[in-house]
Parts: structure tokens; sequence; C-alpha cells
DNA sequence: CGGGAAACTTGACGCTGGAAAGATTGATTC
DNA sequence: GAATCAATCTTTCCAGCGTCAAGTTTCCCG
């Protein structure tokens, strides 16, 4: 073994050790969305700053900038993560469901309780302003919710499904429009009050309730019962 | 006259032609409320600065100190402001209504034309986290606005209506609440997705006729029928 | 092995919010 | 009518931010 070979081996273990990234860091776009996701839950979007992502992920201040053109492009990346993580958390609490009153309760419940457990992703995804409408990532993750969220409900009034394609190639057909509104501005406005506490029940057992009413109440409205 | 008179009244010539304030503004803090509100509106949430609002209300960066705390403060007087402005424009809107399902659609068509209308008020206004809740003028401002939203729903369902008051000093009222996550979570959640671009229809009239049908719908169930 | 491109660092700029200390004014009291 | 005090506003300063430009290290491919 020549020297080289051991001061080599020597400094990668030394890495591996200290954890101490090299020069080139490796996956620095996956270690800048985790710290970004981490920054948004503990400082909220007031207090997120790129510096601050970048000193989680050991990096210069400047390093983010070959990753994401600027904060808004981060932010973009994070809120597409969000709308994956909300598709996953519907498909998996919708799927034991037994019947279309149970599946629209739990797709209420998976919709609410995604907010509450990501309160900051839920109020980036849901901002026009400090994301960046354009971007593919995001605007295919926002299609494959809204394919799911778009299913439940043409599932309640007994019509066709769509896939992800139909979403992303044009706007929504005409014929469901009317039924995905009323279904979706339910759901999606129940979670945003409750996030933003302004349904003000007594206790949890109370909301509870109103899930499962309101729900139901909803599914026989879609329906058409 | 003296040579110092004279040189008083030319100062004070010169103020009153140049507008420029004097050391004590006078009123101040309306001044920075609306010199909050323009930079809110033009410059949106992240371009919202303390200093910014300063220069328009042409005082010094550190002026609004003894009227807002910090821009907490100020964000929360013009969240507060927002919700006296949704009242008014709710109180407005279904006054001339013939009938309960014209005024639940215009009750609809208020919500989403005031988010419309003051975006970046309707946004800081439900966002728990950017202001502060413990606000006595806030809390009454959105008590008033809630007042005038759950009349609108207890005179659909026939009930008894409520007042500023019954808001102000406790939870919801427990038989109520049902119908009212209905009404309002539709209206809400209507508004909160036109407004940042998630619902697509093809044109405006696509998107007035869905206000139409799915008031007459929520109406009817809210109603009973 | 050598050179160019990509990834990362360093340093600088003007901006921000906030704190501290000084200047000005209106109001109160004597 | 003058002195004083508290409120209001200004000035100055600090650390931190996003972004840009320039320099350094490393990877990769010929």
């Amino acid at each position: 073994m020549s020297r080289f070979a051991v001061l080599w081996h020597h400094v990668a273990l030394a890495d591996l050790m200290s954890k101490k990234p090299n020069y080139h860091h490796g996956d620095l776009r996956k270690a800048l969305l985790d710290a970004g996701e981490e920054v948004l839950a503990e400082l909220g979007f007031r207090g997120f700053t790129l510096r601050e992502c970048a000193r989680r992920a050991e990096v210069s201040h400047a390093a983010p900038k070959h990753h994401f053109a600027d904060v808004r492009g981060l932010l973009t990346a994070i809120a597409a993560r969000g709308f994956q993580r909300l598709t996953e958390a519907l498909q998996g609490e919708l799927a034991p469901a037994n019947d279309l009153e149970e599946e629209f309760e739990a797709t209420l419940r998976a919709y609410a309780g995604f907010a509450g457990h990501y309160p900051e992703h839920f109020r980036v995804m849901f901002r026009s302003d400090v994301v960046d409408q354009e971007s593919r990532e995001l605007q295919v993750a926002a299609a494959q919710t809204f394919t799911v969220l778009t299913n439940v409900i043409l599932r309640q009034t007994g019509k066709p499904e769509i896939d992800c394609e139909d979403v992303l190639n044009g706007p929504m057909v005409e014929s469901v429009f009317d039924d995905i509104a009323i279904g979706w501005c339910h759901i999606h406005g129940f979670a945003h009050l409750q996030l933003e506490q302004q349904l003000k029940p007594w206790d949890d057992e109370a909301l509870q309730a109103i899930m499962h009413t309101s729900s139901r109440r909803l599914s026989a409205l879609l329906q058409g019962r």
C-alpha cells in the first residue's frame, strides 16, 4: 500500500466518521430540500431563509444557487413534495373504505389531517404568489393530487374516472366541474379553516363529529340522494 | 413683524405647500395602515416591509415602533381592517336578496369577490401564524364577519339568529355547528381555491355558472330539501 | 494525464428588522 | 407665561438576509 493510498483511505474514513461532506456534496439538492422542510416546519414561512437551509445542509450560503435559482425555487420544490405527500396520504387513507360514504369521509380526514400535520407545506402549496406556478414538477404533483380527489368525487356521482394526463392536458371536464367544485370546496374549506383556527368547537370530539356528519351529508348530496 | 416671525411664517407656509408633515405627524397610525395596505397590495406578503411602509408615510424607518410593536402588529391591524371590509361587503351584497337561495348565492359571491379584490388581505386574514391572534381588534373584527356568515346560514335552516357577543363569548353553539361548517366551508373553500388558481374552468362564465349552481344545491341541503 | 465544466466557497452590496440614544414637540403644571 | 415631562419622531448602529461576481476545488471525459 502506497503512502498516498493510506492517506486517501484515512481521509475517506474521516469523512465517514465526521459526516463532513467533501467539496462536492453528492446530493445537495435533496439535502437542501430536507433542510428546507425542516426550516419551514420549525421557523414558519416568514422565518424561512436560504441561508439557514444552507447551514443545516452544511454548505456555504451561496451553494443553493446551483440547484435552485432563488428562494422561490426551493419553496416551489418543497410545495411539490407536499403535493406528493398529500397524494400518498389520500390514497392510503381511502383504500380501506367499504362504501362511498366512508370513502368521502376518509378523504376529508386525510386532507384535513395533512393540513394539520404539515401546516406550512399546506400554506405554501396553496399560495400561488410565493411559488413558481410554471414549474413542471409542481404542476405534475398538483395534478396527481387533483386526479385522486376528482376520482373520489366521480365515484360518488357514478361517472367515469379520469387519469392524470386528462388533468395536465386541459381544463376540467364541464359536466363534472359542478360536483368537483362542491366536493373539493367543502373538503378544502374545512381543512383550511380548521388549520387557521377559524372553526372553534369545544373539543376534538366535536370536530370529529362534524367531519363525520358533514361528509355523510355531502356524500348524499353528490350521490343525488 | 420681527425677523423671527417672518421666518416662522415662511416655514409654516412651506409646510402647507409641500404637505411635509411636522415632526409630529398627526395620525401616523392611520397613515401607516393606509401605506401598509398599499404595500401589501403592490408588493405582496413577501415584499411587505416596515421600512417601505414608513417611506410611503414619509417618516423615518423607526417611527412605526411607537404605533406597532413590530411588523406582526401592523399586519394584524391590516387583517382586522380586512375583516371589517369583508363584513361590509357581505352585508351590502346580501341585503337586496329576495329569497334564501339568492341570499346564499349573494354571500358566496361577496366572499369570493372580496378574496379576488383583496387577495393579500384575504391571505393575511387567514394566516394564524403571521398575525397576532390575541389582538382584541382582530378578534372583534373577525367575530363580526363570522356573525354575519352564521346568520346567513341560520336563516337557511330556520333557526334563531345570533349576535356578535355570542361569538366573542364562547365557542359555537353545538346544534348549529354542523350547518355552519357545511355552509362556511363551501364558501371559504371556493373562494380560497379560486384565489389560488386551483380551480381551472375555461372562462369566467363557467365560473359564474358554478357559483350559481353550487350555491343553489348547498342552499337546498341546508334548508333540508 | 490534462483540461474544461460543474460544484462549492468567499467576499461584497444594498436591503431588512430591531435596539439605543438623541432631537423635537405638545401638554401639564406651577 | 415659563419650566418640565412624556410622547413622538429621527439618527445611528448592528446582525442577518438574498443575490451577484470572482475565485477555488473536484469530477469527468477525452
